[in-house]
DNA sequence: AATACAGTGTTGCAATTGCAACTTTTTTTA
DNA sequence: TAAAAAAAGTTGCAATTGCAACACTGTATT
């Protein structure tokens, strides 16, 4: 992920961030940060750490929205954290910096080069998070769970260009994160197993089919 | 939405259209458009009309992956159009203009304050489509036909403040952007008109339950 | 080390969904 | 305006899924 203070030195970075109203805060490990992100006008930037945003909807099913790592951007103005419905958790310890949106968005003062960077960065940013969102996408609007892991192994697999996927989520997240029911998954990579499709150790899950061809075959048939 | 041009003046977005190598195309309706986007490198900003991106899966599955109108952006900087799954297709007759990626990231040029106001508006409409994009993610996340439709209903609803609900699809597409099977998807909206909670006329969906409460009651339930 | 807790695996069963096939209605086109 | 095409409605049935309940395992916690 791009860096958001990339090709910005470090005393511009200082001047940056006052001048956008910014402010810092430490969460430890398993910490909810729900109540500064209330309002609509403050962005997130993660400096080290990861957050996971969590929705627990009215039929009580958990979501996984997204995971948010190192150098990467939230905030209300791209996730409607509406009603009670959800919560932002530090799975580590996390330091974040936080921005007034409209600082960014309407901040008048050209002569800055670190500031047009700094738009640039965010512009960019923004465009590999929706990619995303949009991969997110592809794989939820598959209607089978089969389809669903598959294509979302598919997307790792092609992102680190190896047949070895690491899991991000233990499995009990990986279901809330493809929104499908944790046991029906369980059956689901059981079967996969044992159709010679797929290896799992851990959390590393070995692809053993062709991945171009458009009926999964396994490499080593025999 | 907001407009790519906003706060730039006529003569300030020709200087700046021409300085990211801009060209315009226009597309008849039911026209495919594909072939211009196959590049990494190209951002489309819509003048008029609108398109639908639609994604044909290797299961045979039609997805509507985004209706782009009026004023918004696309480009496979935001989407991967990978394979040969992907089309393009004016629904009406388009006009688009199309950048170069690479100009609007890494240009220099810093004493031009309409490209900074520019780069400022992309910024702003590219937070909005993400919001979309979680809402579609929320929407995908539901369990069942039911839900999916009512999430659907609720937050069209709520956008526009009113118990009436336009749709901007026709049901064959609405089923395929909540990727539920259409005549599933029929019977199910023929159950919630038959329970009281929804009247459809044409396209028009009138709510009739309650929205705030978590069980979803008939506002008149006589 | 003992205990509690979170995560994982398994299974039967009922509910939901997708699919296929067909009819009816609406819209488009020649 | 007649014919063709697209969209919408309907239904039975088989496949898939969610749910609930329970056992097992590994990891924290005191």
């Amino acid at each position: 992920m791009t860096n958001p203070f990339h090709n910005i030195d470090f005393k511009d970075r200082e001047k940056l961030l006052k001048s956008l109203e910014s402010h810092s805060f430490h969460f430890p490990k398993n910490n909810s940060i729900f109540s500064i992100f209330e309002q609509e006008n403050h962005i997130g930037i993660i400096l080290n750490g990861y957050l996971q945003i969590v929705r627990i909807d009215s039929n009580g099913n958990r979501i996984i929205m997204e995971e948010i790592g190192e150098n990467e951007i939230f905030g209300s103005f791209m996730l409607s954290f509406k009603s009670a419905e959800y919560e932002i958790l530090a799975k580590e310890d996390t330091d974040i910096v936080v921005l007034e949106y409209d600082q960014i968005l309407h901040h008048q003062d050209l002569n800055k080069k670190y500031y047009f960077q700094f738009l640039q960065n965010m512009l960019e940013i923004s465009f590999q998070k929706m990619k995303e969102k949009n991969e997110r996408i592809e794989i939820l609007t598959k209607k089978t769970i089969r389809n669903k892991l598959l294509e979302y192994f598919n997307i790792i697999s092609s992102k680190y260009g190896s047949k070895y996927v690491y899991l991000p989520f233990n499995f009990t997240d990986l279901a809330d994160y493809l929104a499908i029911d944790r046991s029906a998954m369980s059956r689901e990579l059981k079967n996969l197993k044992e159709e010679g499709l797929i290896e799992v150790k851990g959390k590393r899950i070995t692809l053993l089919y062709d991945k171009f061809s458009s009926i999964y075959k396994m490499i080593h048939p025999y």
